[in-house]
DNA sequence: TTGACATGAAACCAAAAGGTTTTATATAAT
DNA sequence: ATTATATAAAACCTTTTGGTTTCATGTCAA
């Protein structure tokens, strides 16, 4: 009895540019399905789909009002790609952060670590 | 003349979980194609494909020894992800930020600003 | 009440994605 | 030299994706 399993999760919801466009427009502003529409190529139709597929990630919530779809923002689900990222940002970002890590192997083996302020800075630069 | 033009982005690159997977792979130390297979239930050649589609979004490199082909992580172009996943902060994390956002707003207006201490802690409540 | 508007839903389509199997080629080991 | 290993490349297959067109339905306005 698994539970509903969601079809799209986020990592797929942004994976397409319109998607990502779609989401842009959302974050100035809650806009019902044919305004967001007049931004793009498209038709209404795909755009309708892309909506489905945001909101299924719960990137989006879409809420009736008189005959309009009105969708706006919800970016939650975001915290989930922001803590997938966390993991990588060890690796990357400034080498103080690669040399933090090197540091914290020597730590363990227990060796003693003392560099100069001068490598210091040359290993901080972009 | 346009430029190469990469076929795969990093978010496309990423969207696929056995490439996410093959990623944390890779984060721990670099790997040949066939210890990387030995990991997942697909066929190498399905690996290898996913392997350059991490390539072509340069999350991953390889390099030739001897027979065997070495893949390393790569994780720079996250970056671009994570300049992304930026500019939606604003609008999640902690109330804190909504309230930044209000503040900016009502300061854009001319108005003043005044709130308690009490306010502030209740705001910024997880 | 009769259109016009906004969306929903279904049927359809071509291309892309994610696999497989088969065949070829270079390198390593015996 | 021969065989085993590691990968590459090609052909093929099925499902998913991103789009379209067409038709149905609910709501607003005249």
């Amino acid at each position: 009895m698994s539970l509903p399993a969601k079809k799209y999760d986020v990592f797929q919801a942004i994976a397409d540019p319109t998607r990502r466009q779609v989401l842009r427009l959302l974050a100035e502003k809650e806009l019902p399905i044919s305004e967001i529409t007049s931004h793009f190529p498209i038709s209404r139709t795909a755009i309708s789909k892309h909506l489905k597929i945001l909101s299924e990630a719960e990137l989006v919530i879409g809420r009736k009002v008189g005959r309009e779809k009105i969708y706006r923002l919800h970016p939650e689900p975001l915290t989930e790609l922001k803590q997938w990222l966390s993991y990588y940002e060890q690796f990357w970002s400034n080498k103080l952060s690669v040399l933090k890590h090197v540091v914290e192997k020597e730590e363990e083996s227990g060796l003693q670590v003392v560099r100069s302020k001068e490598e210091m800075e040359r290993s901080s630069g972009q």
